[in-house]
Parts: C-alpha cells; structure tokens; sequence
DNA sequence: GTCACTACCTTGCATTGCAAGGTAGTGGGT
DNA sequence: ACCCACTACCTTGCAATGCAAGGTAGTGAC
C-alpha cells in the first residue's frame, strides 16, 4: 500500500463492501448486460471494472441469485441480459437491512 | 464460498469495507487500547476479532495516521493506548465526506 | 510455582478486486 | 475479400487483507 493513497484505498474498501449489494439492487430493476451495469455503477460514482464485474456476475450466478439469457444486438455481439431471480430477490431483501443497520451503527459513531 | 452463506460473506464485506474508517472514528474520540477498540466495534455491531485488529492498527500507525504510548495497567501487562494524530484527522475528515456519498449513491440505488 | 487472566503479535489460508490480456461477433470502408 | 474499429464476453496472475489458530509475555492469586 502506498502511504499516499491512504484515502483512496479506504475509498475503495468502502466501494468494494458494498458492490454485490449495488449490483443486485441495479439488475433487481430490469434486465441488463454488463456493460450498461458499469455504467450504472458509474452514473452512481462506483467505479468498476470488467475484471471486478465479470467474475462476479459469474458467483452471483452461481449461487442462484441471478439469472441471464443471451440477447441478439442490433449492432454488435450478442449480449447476456441477467435478471434477479426469486431467491435473489429474498437476499435482497435481506441486504437491504443489512445495510440499514450499518448505516446506522456507523452513524452512531459519527456523532 | 459456501451456498449458504451469501448474506453472510456480503454482510461481512459489507462490515470489511468501512472497518478502517470506524477504527478511526472510536480512536477519534480519545485514547482507547486494543481490546477496548474490540469491545466498542461489538457495541456497534460490526464484529471484529484480534487478528484483523492488530495488523490493521499497524498499517494505520505506520502511515502516520494513528500514534500510541505504553501505559501500565493496574492490572495485567502494559498497554498500547492509540489516538489519532493530526494527519489522522484530516484523512477522517475526508472519509466522513466519502462515506456520506457513499451512503448517498447507494440510496439513490435502493429507491 | 502454577494457574488464570489479560494483552500483545504472527503465520498461513482463502477470498476477491483489478490490471492486463485474450476471444469472438458485427458492420463499414476500400 | 480483407482489414479495422467497436462492442461484448471472459481469464490469468498479482496483491491486499480479513480471519482462524497459535504464540509470547506480564500480573496477581492461591
């Protein structure tokens, strides 16, 4: 770690606990291919990059908590659109009072 | 990762990713020593154990954000009191900020 | 002197974000 | 027919880091 970018690694940690979570509250919107997820992620100032995204995507997968189907482009290579599936939605749910309690715990400290 | 665990390895990601920033932010509020620091993160919620502690003060100390003294306890070996120095300060002023967009961006996802 | 307790710290493993590099489909220009 | 730019998918290897487990040492009670 470089004593330079104290702040921007803390920066990244905090983006980094949080991704699973933005990625599914973005797909549980509609369905999306990853590129227009980045650039979600990107409009909400959380940086990411294919590296980060694709293997996620993949775990996510894995676990049941999204699902995808290939889609033809008007221009270019067919894309994978994922969707949220129903025990993704359950997770979601789940993680949205995760995250709820964290704020507020952190906030407590704040003060 | 085990199946079963996907809510609690993104909690725990969750709690990992701003586990710096609420070190700082109890160190912050005056001279605290290790297993206090533990007990004040249980108080919060945010469950934490010596193996991450340690190193993670070391690396806070070794970038001159942190600085600590050895005070004798009434009972038992010496202890290492930490508190923050002014370079730590002014990396917490700019987690604060970090942190209140963060908060911000992702509740913008989440309505 | 031994035991319990507290407090410090280290080792090794597993996870995971990311930079970099790789494969492949589409369509436009020549 | 060929190449090139663009888009989209994915993988490899490295580095950071949380954590379980185990280790060292000071204090005081019996």
């Amino acid at each position: 770690m470089q004593e330079e970018n104290i702040i921007e690694n803390t920066k990244a940690q905090m983006r980094k606990g949080s991704l699973e979570f933005c990625i599914m509250l973005i797909i549980s919107k509609g369905e999306i291919y990853a590129s227009d997820i980045l650039k979600e992620l990107k409009k909400a100032d959380l940086i990411v990059v294919e590296g980060t995204l694709y293997p996620l995507l993949s775990r996510l997968k894995g676990s049941q908590l999204l699902q995808y189907k290939w889609k033809e482009s008007e221009s270019g290579p067919p894309r994978k659109y994922y969707t949220i599936t129903d025990k993704g939605e359950k997770n979601l749910e789940q993680l949205k009072i995760t995250w709820s309690k964290l704020t507020k715990s952190i906030n407590s400290l704040i003060k």
